[in-house]
DNA sequence: CGCGACATCACTCATTTGGGTGATTTTGAT
DNA sequence: ATCAAAATCACCCAAATGAGTGATGTCGCG
């Protein structure tokens, strides 16, 4: 097992080189991820590694930011999840580059969706393992990213740009109208989303069906949709309501 | 920070004793998680606790199955994720108990649902952790349910044992019903999910209006629900349909 | 063969929903 | 103070939906 999963990496020892010294630096890893246990776990495993140093950790979008800005751009390759309690980890990618353009991002995450890849990509991330990678993949990897070249081919590079425009097409316009939602109409999707009819999202609003149906008549006409069942498949597929 | 998060621990060291013999041996730990990269971080970690060995790791239910078989009962702690690519952690836990009734098992889950967690206390799961838990907790809570305790109260075990047993009434009813569901129907209830009106349903599948209603209607009735957009929720809570 | 389950279609009726229009009040930002 | 957006309610109409009843043909199974 273990196969290359579109890793390239030079086999080569690569730690940091300190410029005007002899000697190589570990390069700096931070790490930002949500599991504690994972990622203390994989900040152990860095620095057992003689060419690696974990320089800082984080759990959420606040805290990463947080921590980045006490770092000072002392980081070499960020380590970043998707899903974060607050969050999601693209939107740190960009910060990260901004705050540090030497700082290479593989984006660590469990997903599989080629849209979040695309995305990623857009935002700067110099990389994409998947969780169930091997422990030698990511370390691989990482040392490719503290090289300064990129886990990714130039024409998946191509590839995931392009989907990442399509994808931010569609998007674009459904994020807009998803914003021009008011608070009460989020109200009446969640309640949707809880299988009641217009009468009993009235009650439960406590107001008159007229308004309510006001309100879904609007929600429909900004999101586009013909039904209260597209709406409710539309906020869904946009995580605008959650559905037990 | 690190509070105790219900885990109860002795703080004692804890290695297993072996009868006849005046010394202590690891205790020895079997891993179940489909991230091999937190998987084998994991198991470094454990490697690196004297009072711990690694002895099986696997990142499905049918390589557990495996695993598990050929390992013979040899381990005394198993850590289980709850999703797996091919199933569900729990379905391990009743397996393992039968096969190794001393082994006890750990649920390490990202999932907070109380469900969840019902049905892995019911399948004799022996403590359950958020993989937001420290690995110090994790390390304590292990060394706990090594020591033959249980990382639940026995209110706890009963209120989650309460919960289980409701949760199957309810889920016991919802698949005999969704059993009673005509293949036809499914395909109406697939056609629902795309947001489709009962007209362009019935174009679909290529049938009067009529009849597709009359499929809505037996559809609405086996399920026990008042709306086509409960049928949906119905369907998409138990997989019966995927939403994109 | 007959039985039952399934799929098909038709018809009715009441209610809900989709789709507008218009009006009032509250509220926040300029 | 003024303006715009948000929330509230009312009334209208056509279409869709929920609910019930009944009928026909097909198919597999005992």
């Amino acid at each position: 097992m273990s196969g290359s999963r579109g890793v390239y990496w030079s086999g080569l020892y690569a730690a940091r080189r300190v410029p005007g010294k002899g000697r190589t630096m570990p390069h700096r890893i931070f790490l930002v991820e949500d599991h504690a246990s994972f990622r203390q776990t994989m900040a152990l495993v860095f620095d057992m590694e003689k060419d690696f140093e974990t320089v800082g950790q984080a759990g959420s979008v606040a805290a990463a930011r947080e921590a980045l800005a006490a770092l000072d751009g002392g980081a070499d390759v960020a380590i970043v999840d998707l899903t974060l309690p607050d969050g999601e980890g693209i939107e740190l990618i960009e910060d990260l580059r901004a705050a540090n353009p030497h700082c290479a991002t593989l984006l660590l995450t469990a997903s599989v969706e080629r849209s979040d890849h695309a995305r990623a990509v857009e935002a700067g991330a110099a990389g994409i393992l998947h969780k169930s990678a091997d422990v030698e993949e990511i370390l691989e990897a990482v040392r490719v990213l503290a090289e300064g070249r990129t886990l990714l081919s130039s024409e998946e590079i191509i590839e995931l740009l392009r989907l990442a425009g399509r994808d931010r097409e569609r998007d674009r316009e459904a994020r807009a109208n998803i914003e021009r939602l008011t608070a009460r109409e989020r109200e009446v999707l969640q309640a949707l989303a809880e299988g009641l009819s217009n009468k009993e999202i009235a009650r439960k609003l406590h107001v008159s069906v007229d308004t309510e149906r006001t309100h879904m008549m609007n929600i429909l006409n900004k999101l586009g949709v013909h039904s209260r069942l597209q709406a409710l498949l539309f906020a869904a597929r946009h995580g605008l309501v959650k559905l037990r």
